[in-house]
DNA sequence: AGACGTACCTGACCGC
DNA sequence: TGCGGTCAGGTACGTC
């Protein structure tokens, strides 16, 4: 999916929406990522009263005091247009009084949908576990480092643990890495105290520049309105590591190396991530 | 507790 | 052109 910096890109593409009302709903038959018995002709006659980000989630609440969840999987997205023409993997849209739609379409429906009381959006289970914000500050180095000592496997791995922190996917994880030149290879309890505080302010660099640019579109990613994210342009090793065909590191020229760890790609350099 | 494999899905792409 | 294999922004769950 979408990792953090395209789902708060897509937050603020939809803010326009609060305050407005429900006037009519579709929804597709097909299940999403979980089967629920959430009947989404409740949201008829409500009013948007704020949007929110937690993690990869976007939440809304209502004027019923229920809240939506929506988590877009791998390839969930939402536009907001002028008008619904139905398209394939289209799987749920609002209608609003001023006649714009919220669509959510998803291809491979890993994403979901939930309508809960808004008191208890905190304990729904897909939230409750859920590690510090990267951007906040209680992502710092004293947390890590506390977090990190019992952790036998990989850096890399680990950093991806939403128990530990949320919303860095794999894209975010490689070049966070290669900009803390930490191997992704490096067990994450034998990480220094210099490490992770790299490792901590490279995160929070590539999270925040990847927000101020509008995400990443790769494959299918696009904001609300339709428009391509721009930092898949300043990726510096995600993607480059082409088997054939390799790309060179544009600090040592040596080639940018692909491999898999716990079956997901990896792309780093092997000169400069120690 | 931690680590790892698997499952959930569709579509795009590559090699034959 | 078609077919099979592989891969893709995530996450929960089962098992060791």
């Amino acid at each position: 999916m979408p990792e953090l910096p395209e789902v708060e890109t897509i937050k603020n593409g939809i803010l326009d929406v609060k305050g407005k009302k429900v006037t009519q709903i579709y929804t597709s038959d097909k299940k999403l990522r979980f089967p629920s018995a959430l009947n989404l002709q409740d949201l008829k006659d409500l009013e948007i009263k704020d949007i929110r980000r937690r993690a990869r989630y976007l939440i809304i609440s209502l004027s019923n005091n229920k809240s939506l969840i929506i988590h877009l999987g791998m390839s969930g997205k939402i536009s907001l247009t002028d008008k619904f023409n139905k398209e394939k993997h289209d799987h749920f849209a609002t209608q609003f009084n001023d006649d714009s739609w919220l669509i959510y379409n998803d291809a491979r429906r890993f994403g979901f949908v939930d309508l809960i009381h808004s008191s208890d959006v905190e304990n729904h289970k897909m939230l409750k576990n859920l590690g510090p914000e990267p951007l906040g500050n209680e992502f710092n180095e004293k947390y890590l480092k506390e977090s990190l000592k019992n952790k036998g496997s990989n850096i890399k791995t680990t950093m991806m643990d939403n128990k530990i922190v949320v919303g860095i996917g794999n894209i975010y994880i490689n070049e966070s890495l290669f900009d803390a030149k930490i191997s992704p290879l490096k067990a994450a309890k034998e990480l220094s105290k210099t490490e992770i505080t790299r490792l901590i302010s490279s995160a929070k660099t590539i999270i925040q520049s990847a927000i101020d640019q509008g995400g990443s579109s790769i494959s299918d990613y696009v904001k609300a309105s339709g428009e391509m994210g721009n930092f898949q342009n300043t990726f510096k090793v995600y993607g480059r590591g082409d088997k054939k065909n390799p790309e060179k590191c544009l600090i040592c020229k040596d080639n940018i190396k692909k491999i898999v760890q716990n079956g997901r790609s990896t792309f780093y350099c092997s000169n400069c991530q120690k």
